[in-house]
This record gives C-alpha cells, sequence and structure tokens, in this order.
DNA sequence: CTTTGCATTAACCATTTGGTTAAACCGTAT
DNA sequence: ATACGGTTTAACCAAATGGTTAATGCAAAG
C-alpha cells in the first residue's frame, strides 16, 4: 500500500534538495516551498525559521553519513578486509548522494561554532579510537607499514570523497562528460582499493 | 619604499578575503565595503557589480592555483620525483592559502556554467596529457605499477588537498585544537609522498 | 585662483528575503 | 448542521541587499 507522505516529510526533502544544491546562504525558503508545491508560511509552520529547518536537515543528513561510517569501522574483521569493507560501503554512500559530502564539508565550514557542540554528542571517536589500535597492532607485528593512524585514515577518506568533491571542478576544467565520468567512477572503488592496499602492504 | 596599495588593489584584497570566507551567496557587499574600508559605492565605481567582483577575484585565485599546479608537471624530472615536487608545491601553496581549495570546489560546483568556459581557455589540460603519457611509460617499462593516470591523479590531488577541505569537520567533530592539527599538518607532506611511493613501488 | 576630471561619499531606490498575521479550508466529533 | 481543531493560504511587513545618483573632495593643469 502507498502512504502518501505527510507535509512535513515533502518539507523535508524539498528542503534537502535545495539546501544541498545551494548552501545555507544560497537557499531560499521561496524556492523551497516551490518544491514542496506549498505555500512559504507553512514551512514556518512546521519549522520556525530558516535556521531551524535547515538543522534539521543537516542533523539527518550527517547522522546518516556518520551511520554508514561507524558500520564498517565497528566489525572485528582483519584490518585490510575492514578498509576496503570501508572504501565500498563509504564510495556506495557518496554515489546514491554525490554532493553531500561538499555540502557537510562546506557548511560546517561556513558556519562551524553552530555544530561543534551538535556533532561532539554523536561520539564519533571511540569507535575510530578503536580502529586506530588495531591499525597501530598490525604495524607492531609488521603485517603493514608504519604511518600514522589519523594520515591513515585522512587518506582513505580523501581517496574516497575527493573525487566527488571536486567533480564539478574536474568536469569543468577537463571538458569531460558525464558518461565518461560515469566510466571512470566505476572503477573508483577497485582503484582506490588497490592503492591502498599496495601501499600498506609490508 | 613602500608603496600603498591602489583603491583597487585594497578592494580586491577585501573581496578575496569576505568571499573565500563565505563564497558568493554568503559574502555581502557593504562587509566587503568595510573590510576595505570604504563606501560601498565606491566597490561598484570600480567594479560594477557583485558578479564581475566575484568574478575577478576568481579568475585570479584559480589562475594563481592552476599556474602552481603546472610548474611541477612540467619540468622533465623524472616521474616519482615529478610526483613529489608535485606534493610538495601544491601542499605548500594550500598551507598558505587553506581555505582557497573548498572555495574553488564550492563555488564551481554552486555554478558550474559560469566557469565552463572561462576555465576551458586556461588550457590545463595539455600539460597533463604530458604528465599522463609518463605515466604510461613508466608503467610500460614495469617502474611503476598500473593504474590508469586519472585515477592516479585524483588519488595525488585528494591526498593533497582533502585534509585541508575537510579540516573544520575534522576539528569539529574530534575536537582537535588548532595546534595538534598543525603538528599533524607539519607531517603531512612527508606522509603523502610515502603513501604514494609505497603505492606505485612495482 | 580657477577649472577640469577622477575619486569618494551620503542619501536614496527597487527588489528580495525571512518572517508574521488573519482569514479560509476541511475533516471530525458533538 | 455546527462547532472545533489542526492545516493551508493570501496578503502583508520590516529588514537587508545590490545597485544608483547627485553632490562633494581634491589634486593636477591651465
Amino acid at each position: 500500500m502507498i502512504v502518501e507522505p505527510s507535509t512535513e516529510q515533502i518539507i523535508k526533502e524539498a528542503a534537502k534538495k535545495i539546501f544541498v544544491r545551494k548552501g545555507f546562504a544560497g537557499a531560499r525558503m521561496q524556492e523551497i516551498a516551490e518544491e514542496a508545491g506549498i505555500n512559504k508560511a507553512l514551512l514556518h509552520y512546521y519549522y520556525r525559521s530558516k535556521e531551524k529547518l535547515f538543522e534539521g536537515i543537516f542533523s539527518e543528513i550527517f547522522d546518516h553519513m556518520i551511520g554508514q561510517l561507524k558500520q564498517s569501522v565497528t566489525t572485528d574483521k582483519p584490518l585490510i578486509q575492514k578498509i576496503e569493507d570501508f572504501v565500498d560501503r563509504y564510495i556506495s554512500t557518496i554515489e546514491q548522494n554525490p554532493y553531500i559530502p561538499l555540502f557537510i564539508v562546506n557548511e560546517i565550514a561556513q558556519n562551524p561554532d553552530r555544530f561543534v557542540e551538535k556533532i561532539k554528542s554523536k561520539q564519533v571517536f571511540p569507535e575510530l579510537a578503536g580502529f586506530f589500535q588495531q591499525m597501530l597492532g598490525e604495524m607492531e607485528r609488521g603485517n603493514i607499514r608504519e604511518i600514522p593512524p589519523l594520515h591513515l585514515f585522512l587518506n582513505i577518506l580523501g581517496l574516497c570523497a575527493f573525487p566527488f568533491i571536486a567533480k564539478p571542478m574536474v568536469k569543468a576544467v577537463s571538458g569531460m562528460d558525464e558518461d565518461t565520468w560515469e566510466m571512470l567512477m566505476k572503477d573508483r572503488k577497485k582503484e582506490v582499493k588497490t592503492f591502498i592496499r599496495r601501499a600498506l602492504m609490508a
């Protein structure tokens, strides 16, 4: 059975679309209302202000992203396996929402204070600490090469996320068309995993 | 001898600062005027509109970035050397303007059409083509491992730029302070070069 | 000294924008 | 049928914003 989505849900979807595309500063309440097919006043009826609406949307998106990341890190598989799972899952998630990484990074950069508290409460760090411990363990045992865990983690994140963050620039600079880009990204998971594996193999 | 900068130059600097910090949509002409210590009308006297002002600023920044990149790629050193030069130079450039990469990537994403023509005329591609040829050569000779040049290039860019793009997020999530971050980045060049070298070593 | 022409400003304008209000709508319980 | 409750809208408002204009400042040329 099909339940038609509630007005609140419709608004959320519309706002997500507009905010992600244009950022907080660039988004217009009017445009969100139009996208949702409702009156502008109704936005303020459900979410009292642009700020509130944005925070709701952002939290949801951010939580979803963090949730995805946690999953691959929390299993008790061997490190290399865990990293490759992470790459697979992270790139898959991004592929389904290609504009999200740039959106997140950009909005936090634009207004860090707004997020610091909210983000701290999400507690990503405990899980990461375990991940980092595992890295250090494998290094001690000589199974992978020496590299500070945080650098390795930044490397993994960057290799996964950067192409999507930079996609519009890459396409503009190279004149590449969408099809070519998609073919490139089709191989991305494999290439990233191979690259990391090679860099870590002792 | 000290020449006091021209009003035009003062405006440029002020606009650069504000635009880079807040993006096109978030920047206010009034704020730029205040930053430059002048009247708002004077902005329009020198640059007719916000759009024009922005385009001037963006072009300058973008050209400078591209120029830096070209230099390391255009020499006739061996590939690994060239890559390491590239990493050194690129990270140095970013360190001096940490907000630039996110700014560029974001503004292009926000309004790709505005840049496509202008960027095409910069012709980054010829230089890159040579770089890519060299990669393929080294692979054929078995000196480095197989990897599609464009993926390798994305990897290099991502490893260099991503940490700076994601810095505000990383700091917000981890609660890391500025000093710790700087210590982390102090090692970044070395870590990136090592990581790439290991990944490429046959 | 006065004139000329660029540089600079205060005041102003039209539009956009986030937000409010009072009325209309509509399903449900009385 | 009608009164009630949440929902939705048209109309409106004040502030902000990009941009303009007409007047003033001011140094160099005459």
